[in-house]
DNA sequence: ACCTTAGGCGCG
DNA sequence: AAAGCGCGCCTAAGGT
């Protein structure tokens, strides 16, 4: 029996069977890759790579190893194939796309800078010293987004390690460094008070920076013909120059009629607002949801206008042009992107495909797109992080706000139970969701009570952790500041801002678990891919990832192969989190010719 | 001529 | 049907 009345740890959630899935191999031996160190090998040289082997611990087992950059990708080759390592890097983005393009993949690795930056402010690691003694130049946040320039669609590849200002260039630390950085981080997990949980952390989003580098070299096979057709059936022809297309220029004099405004440009909110309010419709925003309550000949060529232009500007041939080159959608993932350890991606907004334009991503003549999703991921993982028996009843189906509303909650009404839930994970206060959660409190209390708990601790300036062991930033000097102030005024703001706060706290919390079991979930499934023998046609390969959602392209043959390993790694991810708990994490599959298939 | 911010909207 | 979380990217608008 897994529930018992009252109190404690419920559910037995320990003794995670690592050994069941090798996402975590202690016994693997660490090979670090870095400059090689002039004081040890007198070359002086910041051309050669030295290469040092350590056993699990981050003992040396010998002496280092030189190797020549013209040579490295055949030596490196060469030594995963013998001797399976993990090897240990200062960031994998400086080194594994080079090391693709030049026909070499890796198992698994230890990335130490984004291990660092997961390690200096996790809560498991707070008694080790770690964050202090961290400091390290090489070990910084990598620059903010704006700093970095911006990637071509297919960055030129042709050479391996020959562009002396490379990031594999000049700048690259030594490995005795990093050797002695690696060794930090060790013990830095040997001693925290989770080291199962951080071990299997920091191998998880290593392996997801071998994917993400993996994933941009692989590309979404997409085809030209299809987004063209789909463009030209909703704007008309590709326009010469940056003129509008035919029908949105259509649905423009359209609306320049209706409203008549013979000069108004509806590309501006401004100009577009004053013509709204000439023509008596009293709108606070543009926005198209504000738009959708008024009744008015206006409204419907607005609203189509705005969508098409959406399309046009973000999707359009512009977009085709620069992101998509032989056939394939590249755009770049930036693992550790987003504190709560979900992915950003740079360029091309692979994080917002938009469904018109879906049809156009299709798999290879003989091969197919396999993609899957976790069904309702945030919920589940609250229901685990609660261990609430009573939602875990609720989550027995494939359909969990089914299965609450099953329970009697909000009357058996499905959208109810949908938006109270979700409200809780977000925060909300007003609206139908607000009014539901007392509700949703007496009925879920464990479920509830936990984002309430995050909630009160973010809102008093404390920290939150995900179920691995990833923690929210602490408030800035600004926001501590703020919070203890003496006029009412200053108050209501200082309120303001902790409650928000502890919206944010709130769904880090749940957010940022679903992506530690998302992390594990990936890796594990590109564990088990990699374990496949490779058809005739090639091999599956993973080509996207967001969120809760993969799609795999594989060969036909291969298929049904793929859809086990997405539903076992569904099943290890789980338990690798929360041990063999009652709760279900289903996924559904979808085997299609284009992701437009796929629900 | 550039850079930043705001409004808006796409995705989960 | 939309407020409450996390993103990226487009244009217009308001700076310097």
């Amino acid at each position: 029996m897994w529930s018992t009345p009252h109190g404690g740890d419920r559910w037995r959630t320990s003794g995670c069977p690592l050994h069941t899935v090798q996402l975590v191999q202690n016994e693997a031996m660490y090979i670090v890759l870095g400059a090689a160190d002039p004081a040890q090998e007198g070359t002086g040289s910041r051309e050669g790579i030295s290469l040092l082997r350590t056993d699990a611990s981050g003992t040396p087992a010998d002496g280092t190893e030189v190797l020549d950059r013209a040579t490295l990708a055949g030596a490196l080759r060469r030594i995963e194939e013998a001797e399976h390592p993990r090897w240990v890097w200062d960031r994998t983005r400086d080194w594994y796309p080079e090391l693709l393009a030049a026909g070499v993949a890796v198992e698994r690795c230890h990335d130490l800078t984004l291990c660092s930056a997961i390690l200096r402010s996790s809560e498991f690691t707070a008694g080790t010293g770690y964050a202090a003694n961290a400091e390290r130049p090489v070990m910084d946040d990598p620059p903010p987004l704006q700093a970095l320039p911006a990637l071509p669609a297919a960055p030129d590849q042709d050479a391996l390690f020959d562009d002396p200002a490379g990031p594999s260039g000049a700048d690259l630390a030594a490995a005795t460094d990093l050797l002695e950085e690696l060794r930090r981080q060790l013990e830095a997990v040997r001693q925290s008070t989770h080291p199962g949980r951080l071990s299997l952390l920091l191998a998880a989003e290593s392996a997801g920076a071998l994917i993400a580098a993996e994933m941009q070299h692989a590309g979404v096979p997409w085809s030209t013909d299809v987004h063209e057709a789909v463009l030209e059936e909703y704007l008309g022809a590709r326009p010469a120059g940056y003129q509008r297309p035919e029908k949105l220029e259509a649905l423009a004099a359209e609306l320049r009629a209706v409203l008549g405004a013979p000069a108004l440009n509806p590309d501006s909110p401004q100009e577009l607002m004053r013509a709204l309010h000439r023509a008596g419709i009293e709108v606070k925003t543009t926005r198209s949801w504000e738009l959708q309550q008024v009744h008015h000949p206006a409204v419907a060529p607005l609203l189509r206008y705005k969508k098409l232009s959406r399309l046009h500007t973000a999707n359009g041939w512009a977009w085709l042009d620069a992101w998509v080159d032989g056939g394939r959608f590249r755009p770049e993932y930036v693992v550790g992107g987003v504190v709560s350890g979900r992915w950003a991606s740079r360029g091309g907004g692979a994080l917002q495909i938009p469904r018109q334009i879906r049809s156009a991503a299709r798999a290879d003549r003989g091969w197919k797109l396999i993609v899957a999703d976790a069904a309702q991921l945030e919920p589940r993982v609250l229901v685990a992080l609660a261990q609430d028996s009573t939602m875990a009843a609720a989550a027995r189906g494939k359909d969990l706000y089914a299965g609450i509303a099953a329970q009697g909650f909000g009357g058996g009404d499905r959208a109810k139970a949908k938006g109270a839930l979700l409200g809780a994970i977000y925060g909300a206060t007003t609206g139908e969701s607000g009014r539901l959660l007392p509700e949703l409190t007496r009925t879920y209390p464990r479920a509830v009570g936990y984002v309430e708990a995050a909630a009160k601790e973010g809102a008093r300036g404390g920290v939150v952790t995900t179920r691995l062991g990833r923690s929210c930033p602490p408030p800035s000097e600004r926001w501590r500041q703020a919070q203890h102030t003496t006029s009412a005024e200053e108050q209501r703001r200082a309120d303001a801002l902790a409650r928000s706060r502890g919206r944010f706290t709130r769904n880090f919390v749940v957010q940022g678990s679903a992506a530690d079991w998302a992390a594990c979930w990936l890796a594990e499934l590109r564990r088990r891919l990699r374990a496949m023998p490779a058809q005739p046609e090639g091999r599956p390969e993973l080509v996207f990832f967001l969120h809760d959602e993969v799609m795999v392209h594989a060969p036909e043959e291969a298929v049904p192969a793929v859809v086990e390993a997405v539903e076992a790694s569904a099943a290890a991810a789980k338990e690798l989190l929360f041990g063999r708990i009652p709760v279900e994490f289903p996924v559904s599959v979808a085997v299609v010719d284009s992701y437009d298939q796929a629900k």
